[in-house]
Order: C-alpha cells, then sequence, then structure tokens
DNA sequence: GTCTATAAATAGATAGAC
DNA sequence: GTCTATCTATTTATAGAC
C-alpha cells in the first residue's frame, strides 16, 4: 500500500512533467520564446503555475528540455548514416525521412525550429549546441563519403543542410500561416506531405550527384 | 524664412520617423515581436519612446509599416516575370535573384519572414495579405507560363516558392546564429552569398524543368 | 513634433501552507 | 509534489507640458 501509493506519486509526477512539457512545445511553436507566457503553458498542461518551476526550474529551462529532445531525436537518427555501407545517395535520401520523421512525431519541432535559426542563438542553451553541431557533422561525412566513392560532387555542407531543412522546416512550420493565407484558395494549399519530401530529395540529388559523365566540376 | 522652417521641420520629422524604422526593422529581426521592446527600439533610433507612438501609432503599427516594406519590395520586383517574355527558365533564376536582392538591400528581410512563417500569421496585419498572395499569385503565373510552353514540367507552385525561400531566407537568416556556433569552424562557417544564390537556382531548375527527352512525366 | 512623467497591465518568479 | 498568494520588474501606452 506504501509502494503503491508511491507508484501512484511517482506515476502522477511524471505525468505532470509531461504535460508541461507538451504543453510548453506547443506554445513555443505558436508564439515563440517571448510570446509564449509560463501562464497560458500551465493553464494549458491543466496544472499549477508552480509546478513549472519545480520541474523545469524556469521558462527556459522547459524550453531547452524541449530543444534537446528536438535536436537530440534528429541526431540519434542520423548518426549512422555518415558511415553507413549502400549508396550515399540513398543515404542522403534516408537523412531527409530522418528529419521528416522527426518533425512528424514533433509537431512543434519546425515552427521553433524556424525561429531558433533567426534568434541569433539566444535561447540556445549551451548544452544543446553540441547536438546541433553533431547533425551537422554527420550530413558533412556523409557528403566526404558520397565524394569519396565518386558519386557526389564538392559541395558545401552547409548549403546542401540549408537545402533541406530550409523548404522542409517552411513548408511543415508554416501549414497554421496557410491555413490563414489561402483559406480562399484550397487548391493552392493542398499540398500532400510525402509530394513535399520527394520534392526536397529531388532538388538536393540535383545539387549534390556528380555529372554521370564523371567530372567533378 | 518661415518656408523654410517648415521645410527643414518636415524633413526632421521624416529623419525620425526613417530613424524608428529602422531601428524597429533591425529590432525585429533580431529579437521578434514580442522579444523587441518599444524602448530599446526608440532607444536605438535615438529619439524618444512617445515618438514612435506618434509616428506609427502603436508597436504593432511600426511593425506592420517594416512588413509592408519588405513584401511590396518584392512583389514590385517580381510582378513583370509572369508575363515576361523569354525563356521562362530564365525567369524563374530571375525570380530567385529579386528574392536575394530585396534581402540584400534589407538585413532584417529573411529574419523576419522566418519569424513571420512560424507564427500563424498572428502579427500580420489584414493590408499585407494581399502583397504576398501577389507575391505567390506571380510564380504560380509564371510556371504555368513554363508548362505552357513546354520547359516547365507541372509542380505546384508553393513547392517551388518554399524551396527558393526556404534555403534563401534560412542561410540569409541565420547568418548571426552561425557565426555563433561556428566560430571554431571558420571553414564550415565560410559561405559565399553568390554560391548560395547559385545552389538555390540549381535545386529549383532540377525540380521544375521537363525532361529533355519531352515527356512531361 | 518632441519630451517628461506616469498610468495600467502583465510578465516571470518565489515563499510558504498543505 | 502541489497549490495559493504575492512580490518585483518590465511592458505597452498615454496625458500633458513645451
Amino acid at each position: 500500500m506504501k509502494a503503491g501509493r508511491k507508484r501512484r506519486r511517482r506515476r502522477d509526477s511524471a505525468a505532470t512533467r509531461q504535460a508541461l512539457f507538451a504543453a510548453g512545445a506547443t506554445a513555443f511553436a505558436a508564439r515563440g520564446f517571448d510570446g509564449a507566457g509560463v501562464d497560458e503553458i500551465a493553464a494549458a498542461a491543466g496544472v499549477n503555475k508552480a509546478m513549472l518551476y519545480y520541474h523545469f526550474k524556469s521558462k527556459r529551462g522547459l524550453y531547452t528540455a524541449v530543444l534537446a529532445d528536438m535536436f537530440s531525436a534528429v541526431a540519434d537518427r542520423v548518426a549512422p548514416l555518415a558511415t553507413a555501407p549502400g549508396d550515399p545517395a540513398a543515404s542522403l535520401e534516408a537523412f531527409v525521412d530522418a528529419l521528416a520523421d522527426a518533425c512528424r512525431e514533433r509537431p512543434h519541432f519546425p515552427a521553433i525550429w524556424l525561429r531558433e535559426l533567426a534568434d541569433e542563438g539566444r535561447h540556445l542553451d549551451a548544452s544543446v549546441v553540441p547536438i546541433v553541431r553533431g547533425i551537422l557533422d554527420t550530413l558533412a561525412g556523409l557528403l566526404a563519403r558520397g565524394r569519396r566513392e565518386g558519386r557526389f560532387r564538392e559541395v558545401h555542407p552547409l548549403l546542401v543542410q540549408f537545402g533541406i531543412i530550409g523548404p522542409l522546416l517552411v513548408y511543415l512550420g508554416s501549414a497554421p500561416a496557410r491555413r490563414r493565407l489561402l483559406a480562399d484558395a484550397p487548391q493552392l494549399a493542398a499540398i500532400d506531405d510525402e509530394m513535399a519530401f520527394a520534392h526536397v530529395k529531388v532538388a538536393t540529388l540535383a545539387t549534390v550527384l556528380a555529372d554521370p559523365a564523371g567530372d567533378t566540376q
């Protein structure tokens, strides 16, 4: 009975933390770090505001937890691709899929990343920086492998990175804005997710694949 | 003398307004609508805070003025491209250049647009919506022309739009963040603007150009 | 048109009871 | 672990003198 009570308490605590996390992620995506208020976050989570400070220490602490979860998810997925066997082009497509999957599981992901890019890293905790950096290093490794194997041209990793996340984040992150702006043009607003991902892959491969003729420049 | 005084007063007033506009654009780009404070904006402009309300009515009024200037500049530049004579592919590259030029003249442009995309249109005044819409319509017209002439495949205008502005805004808008995150890897951080624009053009054309063989699917 | 002073509201954060 | 009540700082905005 004592143990039972303990277990229940622990589960409730984890549920509270999880509710705050989810509400925070949603609020930060929709309104940004400065726009989201701790009052609304707590209200949306259905818990008291003081709980936010108990579980995450501060508004910034909650934000950092959301960011770490986001970027870790991507980093874990893409890590194997830098040294994976097989066609580098397939690995590059898998890199796009990994990003797309992480975004699908976390609807708050694209908007938060878009804001973070514009934010001069002001809200980016030092603990998250290496994670983001790891993602870029993985892509650079993948591109180097493709080049060693003669499949890829020499391209700047950041340009490839931006060529992928740019359209992806803008497409997924602007969905709410699109619904407002294009409410009167449904045929314009209608896009299929898979079509968008395929588009990104075509565009990306076109910039990195070596000329079939064989010259690398 | 009376006229002279009048003229001088008018010029000073315009200068005040212009200083507020510039300071506001910079602050909104760096910190977002909610993150930027009217106090800092006025201080950065070197004028009194009350002047902001006199000239722009509210913080939101200033923000709307900045947005209208941004999107009007793009809309004006691209407008002729929908019906321009000549190769549609060249027009599409000119579309990219028009965006790039507007960003070059307005360093605040990319970051503000990035934030706006994530913002569910919350800070987008109704007067600005048709301007943004016009840009998209121009691109749709350009793509339709290219398809009529057999040069382009059938592609969703929004995908092309996102394929262009995504990398472009992310590349240009993340410059401050990049300087922070990649301070220790200058060879990674070093990108030439022209290289980035060329990259975007290659990626875009690859997704819209019809197969040279002639089949449109 | 420009400034000073201040109102009015809201923000993030904490102390302490339970 | 959770809630109530509150503190303090900051924010947008305005009234009124010059």
